[in-house]
DNA sequence: AAAATAATGTTGCATCCGCAACAAAACGGA
DNA sequence: TCCGTTTTGTTGCGGATGCAACATTATTTT
């Protein structure tokens, strides 16, 4: 059990517990380990849900299909993120399909016990999906601007780490163009476009910005 | 006491809990009544909250001003929704500016001791915090579309209550406008299109699809 | 009621960008 | 290494739509 529980020390679900009470509290929440493999689909969206996962190892993506095709990126999560955990108490069907883009690892928690759940774990869990909520602002962010010169400009000032200094996206082209609400094309050529005027350079999904 | 818990009684933090529990909890809570007049701001974007607020009466809207200027709207409010619930247990920022668009009446709550908050309490907060996402959601889904129209018909239809019956949106044409990432007046030029097409019909923030 | 203010509609123009189709490059497996 | 597949880039075209400027209609104020 010791051994189970050192890597659960180190989620942000689980900060601030002893490995005591992580490991009464993964038990009692029926902490199961589970792995998916790339390109597997974790959740649909439309679908309900009671229990949530953690993201132990990988990457995962949310992302959305309209009736009429429309394909449009949401989210990515990364090693400690959750996901599920906002469905878990509502009554509201999944905005979002995840599907892994590696393969990954994942803790599954849930039903919650409310009354037998750790308060800290519970303040953990509102920071995290505080995160959740602050990310999918982020999107709105980059999107509210008309110019898809300015939400390609935001998004990636949002990913520069340092000024000058090369930083990696976590999305392709397909993804960041399916994200950014634009054609991929477009994305394409409104990049090739802002390289020839020196304001960026690039290769792949690594970029710096001049 | 008595009177003061009867109008909480009905709002969904409080769904299930008995008159007695509410008042001992929105007393332990800290309960505070306030009263905003339209126009004033609740909160602004960038602003930290260590206490979230219940619609009690009135609109509020959400909406954001990235540096360059651009306007964008995020949510709309209306009395039983909260705000700042996410923002309490997160060292996020709030992402958005919110404002009474009508006089409105709030109760303020917190700062939470989640160890002495009723457990059913906690669970109406999720499932409270899980609209608010849902409706950010909603947002996304529009945006998603490339076409302004198809934009409008989607925020159209999903307030539509019944097939063909007329129904009215939150928003003006500024809001609206700035809600579905368009210009205000393209967003009236793409409407006037579509009435002429047949599509629908409105007046103001009266629509009716056909 | 008149005047001021705000909300909505209209229109011309320029250009951004969706779309389709193809080219080139990168990647992965045999 | 070679081939198939995926990813990324390029380009022409035309329509959609941002933008500015003004007209028209509501709404509020005095």
């Amino acid at each position: 059990m010791k051994k189970l529980t050192a890597e659960l020390k180190t989620l942000p679900l689980f900060a601030g517990l002893t490995e005591e009470e992580i490991a009464t509290q993964s038990d009692a929440l029926r902490g199961q380990r589970s792995r998916a493999e790339r390109g597997e689909t974790l959740l649909r969206q439309g679908e309900q849900t009671e229990r949530c996962g953690i993201l132990l190892e990988g990457v995962l993506q949310g992302y959305r299909i309209e009736e009429d095709g429309t394909f449009s990126v949401v989210s990515t999560l990364s090693p400690g993120m959750m996901f599920g955990e906002i469905l878990m108490f509502s009554d509201h069907p999944s905005p979002v399909t995840l599907t892994a883009m590696t393969d990954c690892r994942i803790l599954y928690l849930g039903p919650f016990d409310l009354s037998h759940t750790h308060p800290r774990l519970i303040h953990n869990l509102f920071a995290l999906i505080g995160s959740e909520y602050w990310a999918l602002h982020q999107k709105i962010r980059y999107c509210s601007h008309l110019s898809l010169r300015k939400r390609i400009l935001s998004y990636l000032r949002d990913h520069e780490t340092e000024a000058k200094k090369p930083f990696s996206v976590p999305l392709d082209r397909n993804g960041m163009a399916a994200y950014l609400n634009a054609d991929r094309s477009a994305l394409s050529r409104e990049l090739s476009r802002m390289k020839k005027e020196g304001i960026l350079e690039y290769r792949k999904n690594r970029f710096r910005l001049l």
